[in-house]
DNA sequence: GCTCCTTATTTTCCGCTGTCAATGAAAGAA
DNA sequence: TTCTTTCATTGACAGCGGAAAATAAGGAGC
């Protein structure tokens, strides 16, 4: 295990070599033979490449005892050292802060809550600031160096310039947030919208390895939507993309705080719940917890509403499918802990509402622990790490077919 | 002007050849300096990729007379030669196919209409070769060979195999269109999905140029979308994509012949609006045309129809731009025919239904000729032409900066 | 007309990348 | 042992695209 090292570039200069540390990095050991088919490359290419990630201790070779070929010279697999650098994400919520501390295959190490006292840029950057350093400490007793920190904020926010540039839900604006929390923590900071950051997690490490175009839905205090199309995360023109949470399903539906009505968000966000559950049964539930409480009891009234929940949820995802085809949606969120009331209904509408062959998309409902939008900040950290100097020119995202 | 010459391959054997022929193509006549700003690359590699092109007449040199600069060596506008080569484009609809011939650079110089018996493939394929003949004649006259042909249908097309996976409109499954119609005609054959092939046609020429997100909208007896998502366009993981016609718009409306209820389509589309204005109205019209003359004689029921039809297209693009967040959207289509009766209510509709700064996109609405479907096909044809044997990789499209 | 200044384009190197074809390595099979 | 098969590496090499220097083509000043 090596120790804590100065700043060191990560060598991968080439737009090729990155692609193959890419390959390898999310879709697991793998031969440099299977490397080169992935990557379309030749295999003289990925010796090449893979040299000096070896030597530089990113990557580390492996034999394979199982799948050794019939016949022939057995294979031998690379795969990423995750103990070669550590990353820490940081998700930012109303109340509360989730740091993780990763290693560099995005795996979580320690992960850690605080609660925010406020929401203003300062009272955030303070307590993200004691987040990183608490982690930082757990890493110095693993004797590995952080190479980068990743923050998931909602909103619009420009990760190139690591600018938010409107959050509602914390009332920012152009907040630079990656100089300022650089300048707090000493560590090269990445900054991204928190579903986008999810998707990438989703994109290298998660249910979305290998696919170049799928979604991933959130559900919980608002409905949100991660797109990947053509292998690159769609970040919109303006700041805005995958509202499917303003999908309208039913325009005679609840009012929504966007200022119509029956979007997705107004009929299946947490609050949305709560309310429709109250007005239904007219039990004073406090929140989603007691929410599906009820109709985990039985009650009538709060099972309709679930069930008017994941229709609306399901004709959103129908909409990402008729639009954009995506092999895959993965549902997510912390929505998700009341899932067994949303699923089939969900399926059930998306079969419904998905037309023609757009109904073979893949719909996965995956409960992710909350810790993973921490974790999605992280993959961004690992993202630009690895492009670090080189691809000036990837804009988009990775094109990874 | 050159003779028909036999089969010879365009000169752009580089990624960065074709990108800067394109760049060229549809950016219109640039300096070299201008072109290499634009492609991302050094005022040497345009200099030396620029050569070939124009010794094998794709490209021409222009002096400006107009855009010369205050100061130092005047500028030599470098543009595409129109008349080095021809296309021809077909869009087969339900009861005509429409051919056209273009140049180079995409521009009509003849088109024809010619009545279609039957939509069985034979009878299709019949017809438009006919029609390829014909134009195949104006082209001798011209003495400029033909390069190749562009034929769009409507349905899950497979361009890469030259494959109509499933037309529900012509009733064709697995029809190897390409294979055939290169075998009748012995021309390079291109087959896509009619929306992305004028989707393509905006791309290269039309309001698309130079933006790397856009929507194509079409209105008329059916209501479709291209999409443009990182420069290249939207095809679908399962042949379905841009299917904003099956949008739902208002969960009790009429009955789509989707099988749901209240999609745009049903609601907006040639036949839905006929429909409509009979209930409404009392009077037995024949077809879209007579229903918007009514409207425009002032019948209130009509007014209505067109208003909520214009307020459902609205939703829909409203829908695509919070999904995606495209620099524009282009709406277009037969259906404009009745142009006044809709704007102000897409307009209204999208602004409303558009969230944040998803409504800062950009809503043109531009009435192009039927015409225009037939010079997608041909703008197809154009880009495969471009990429014949270079470019092995580039899978979804272009990227274009 | 000559010189200088500015901008556009071309030329000349030059490093570097990724491919090709040949070679080496590591098994199991005959 | 010798083949055969498959994986991996090597070295030669073509060619791309960049940097910088050179060249070209005006206008302005004198």
């Amino acid at each position: 295990m090596s120790s804590p090292s100065a700043v060191e570039s990560f060598p991968a200069h080439t737009s090729a070599a990155s692609q193959i540390f890419t390959t390898v990095l999310s879709q697991g050991p793998l031969t440099r033979l299977e490397v080169a088919r992935r990557a379309g490359l030749s295999a003289a290419a990925v010796t090449k490449a893979v040299r000096p990630l070896i030597e530089a201790g990113y990557l580390v070779e492996d034999v394979d005892e199982d799948a050794r070929p019939a016949l022939g010279r057995p294979a031998n697999l690379v795969r990423v050292d995750g103990g070669r650098a550590l990353f820490i994400g940081v998700k930012v919520t109303g109340d509360t802060i989730i740091g993780v501390l990763t290693d560099l295959c995005c795996r979580i190490l320690v992960a850690r809550h605080i609660p925010l006292p406020a929401r203003d840029p300062r009272a955030v950057l303070g307590t993200a600031a004691e987040l990183v350093r608490e982690l930082l400490i757990e890493a110095d007793g693993l004797g590995v160096r952080v190479a980068g920190l990743g923050m998931a904020v909602s909103g619009d926010v420009d990760r190139a310039e690591g600018v938010v540039r409107y959050s509602p839900f914390l009332e920012w604006r152009d907040v630079p947030l990656a100089e300022l929390a650089a300048m707090t923590t000493g560590l090269p900071v990445t900054v991204d919208n928190d579903v986008r950051a999810l998707t990438v997690a989703e994109q290298w490490f998660g249910a979305g390895v290998g696919l170049s175009g799928f979604a991933v839905v959130t559900v919980g205090a608002g409905i949100g939507c991660g797109l990947v199309v053509h292998g690159g995360v769609v970040a919109g023109a303006h700041g805005v993309a995958g509202e499917i949470g303003h999908v309208t399903v039913d325009p005679a539906g609840p009012r929504c705080h966007c200022g119509n009505r029956g979007c997705v968000e107004a009929i299946a966000s947490d609050d949305a719940i709560v309310r429709q559950v109250r007005a239904a049964t007219g039990v004073q539930v406090a929140d989603a917890v007691e929410a599906a409480g009820l109709a985990h009891d039985g009650v009538a009234g709060a099972r309709e509403i679930y069930a008017r929940a994941g229709d609306a949820i399901g004709r959103g995802i129908a909409t990402v499918a008729n639009l954009l085809g995506p092999e895959r949606v993965i549902i997510s969120g912390e929505g998700l802990a009341a899932y067994d009331l949303f699923a089939d209904h969900i399926r059930d509408a998306f079969a419904t509402a998905a037309f023609g062959s757009a109904a073979r998309c893949d719909v996965q409902i995956r409960p992710l622990p909350f810790d993973e939008w921490a974790r999605g900040a992280a993959a961004t950290a690992i993202q630009s790490f690895i492009r670090s100097d080189a691809n000036q020119r990837g804009r988009g995202g990775e094109q990874q077919p």
